[in-house]
RNA sequence: GGGGGCGUGGUGUAGUGGCUUAACAUGCGGCCCUGUCAAGGCCGAGACCGCGGGUUCGAAUCCCGUCGCUCCCGCCA
């Protein structure tokens, strides 16, 4: 038995084909039966004339909608059926796998759609809903391009350790767990490992991977697990090089989705993909704090050096205003904001060579050129009060020569949200982990 | 960790002190319908209004507690 995609059925027009999907509609009538059937490709109606065979009418009849069937009938054209204006025949149906009626929910009635953590629930029917079919479609076109990019530039791909021996930077934000007789924790970045890479002589690095935060965040935008997208590259000046690879790789990647993929998101959700223009606005943290305090935007004074996310909001709505741009940098963040291994600028020792980048008004990524003079690694270290016994190995990555270098991490799931303009992290993630999310 | 909001049939909502025997849509079950297509028509089942306590002649509605969810802040990608 050979298997025939809905898409391509115009091309079958009177061939008999089978067809696998769900059921997504029965309209059942005394004579007539109609059923919609539904696989990745589309949709098509499946019409069987009941005295014809009356036993295959009652086994339609019992179907529950989003069963699994396997279908076989001629493909005929037909001018009257609205649904491409074309139709099956019904010779033959199996059912392959029942569904349960009723269903918890309909994923295709689309004025009734459940609170996300109801769908959670029953995430494989709310991933059968045709936006969250797109939205991974994406994704994927979306990792492809990076790597396209990465590899036309020879990175070399790394995949680090995911269970680590030492707490790290701080500790606070690790998860334990049971490693034989000993304690390990789950790395909460692949940062100090790609920093390796370039004591190794890789030179540029890249890795997707997962990344585990043990913070207890309710917010629409964090997870305890996520996917980090990483990069490091060796022989940089500063950490200009590091975003101007950034906003050429992104750029690509935008264009890439919006070429195959554009038509398809304006319809599901609404977004026109805008192809950022280079180079990105880059602004100095000292200068948006002078803006933010011109606009009227009251910093909490605690927060001095730093931004919160109203701040992060109202800055990038500026750099939307004043330079057209959803992309923003945030550059030359003071060092008490930022972790002992960023390096400082030579004449402003109180500042680092470091960015975020704000995308739709939300931290997307955070980079820097790195620190690799060991001595000077060491008393940053110690200045931000780490003990250098828990960070040796690390810090032996700077003995034997260690280009000049810098890189950033950047959240997979917050980018697609910024790029479909979703309303909430547990949308664009396949299956959502938070505190008080460990399952499905 | 701190603060706010919400919790009503399977789902989405309305009802915010008596008009409630809790409404509407959708879904579900039954019957009807010669081709439907957001199918349609009729009938039906389904909610002790998250849970516990209190105020009141009377509570889905007000108060207290509790649980769950959610958003914001902190932290961060």
């Amino acid at each position: 038995m050979e298997r025939t995609l809905i898409g391509s059925l115009k091309e079958h027009l009177n061939e008999t084909v089978t067809v696998q999907g769900w059921l997504q509609t029965l309209r059942d009538q005394k004579n007539m039966q109609f059923l919609i059937l539904r696989d990745r490709t589309g949709l098509v109606q499946i019409a069987h004339y009941r005295p014809a065979n009356p036993e295959l009418g009652n086994l339609i009849s019992a179907l529950g909608t989003e069963s699994a069937l396997t279908i076989s009938g001629k493909v005929v054209e037909n001018p009257v059926v609205k649904l491409g204006g074309l139709e099956i025949q019904l010779e033959n149906l199996k059912v392959e796998s029942p569904a349960e009626a009723p269903l918890p929910f309909d994923p295709f009635d689309k004025d009734n759609i459940p609170a996300i953590d109801f769908r959670m629930d029953w995430r494989y029917l709310d991933l059968r809903r045709e936006q969250n079919l797109l939205l991974f479609k994406v994704q994927t076109l979306l990792e492809h391009a990076m790597r396209e990019y990465w590899l036309k530039q020879d990175f070399i791909e790394i995949h680090s350790p995911k269970i680590t021996g030492s707490p790290s930077e701080s500790g606070a934000e690790l998860f334990e767990v049971q490693y034989f007789e000993r304690k390990a924790y789950l790395a909460q970045s692949p940062q100090f490992y790609k920093q390796m890479a370039m004591s190794a002589g890789f030179e540029k690095v890249f890795e997707i991977g997962p990344v585990f935060r043990a913070d207890p965040s309710f917010t629409s935008r964090h997870m305890t697990e996520f996917t980090g997208l990483d990069v490091e590259i060796s022989w940089i000046d500063s950490h200009e090089d590091v975003m101007v690879f950034t906003e050429g790789w992104l750029q690509y990647a935008y264009q890439r989705v919006k070429d195959v993929y554009g038509a398809e998101i304006e319809r599901e959700f609404g977004v026109d993909i805008q192809v950022p223009a280079l180079p990105f606005p880059r602004m100095t943290m000292s200068k948006a704090y002078s803006i933010l305090k011109d606009m009227g935007y009251k910093l909490p004074p605690e927060r001095k050096g730093d931004l919160d996310p109203g701040g992060e909001r109202a800055i990038a709505d500026y750099a939307k205003k004043e330079y057209g741009s959803d992309f923003l940098f945030v550059i030359d963040w003071p060092i008490s904001v930022r972790p002992f291994y960023h390096m400082r600028h030579p004449d402003a020792p109180e500042l680092t060579r470091s960015f975020d980048l704000i995308a739709g008004g939300l931290e997307i990524a955070t980079g820097a050129q790195r620190e690799h003079r060991l001595e000077i690694l060491k008393a940053q270290a110690l200045e931000k009060g780490l003990g250098l016994e828990n960070i040796q190995y690390y810090l032996d990555f700077f003995r034997f020569g260690t280009p000049p270098h810098g890189g950033f991490g950047m959240g997979l799931s917050r980018l697609l949200m910024v790029l479909l303009n979703l309303p909430n992290i547990r949308e664009s993630v396949y299956l959502f982990r938070g505190p008080n999310r460990l399952q499905p």
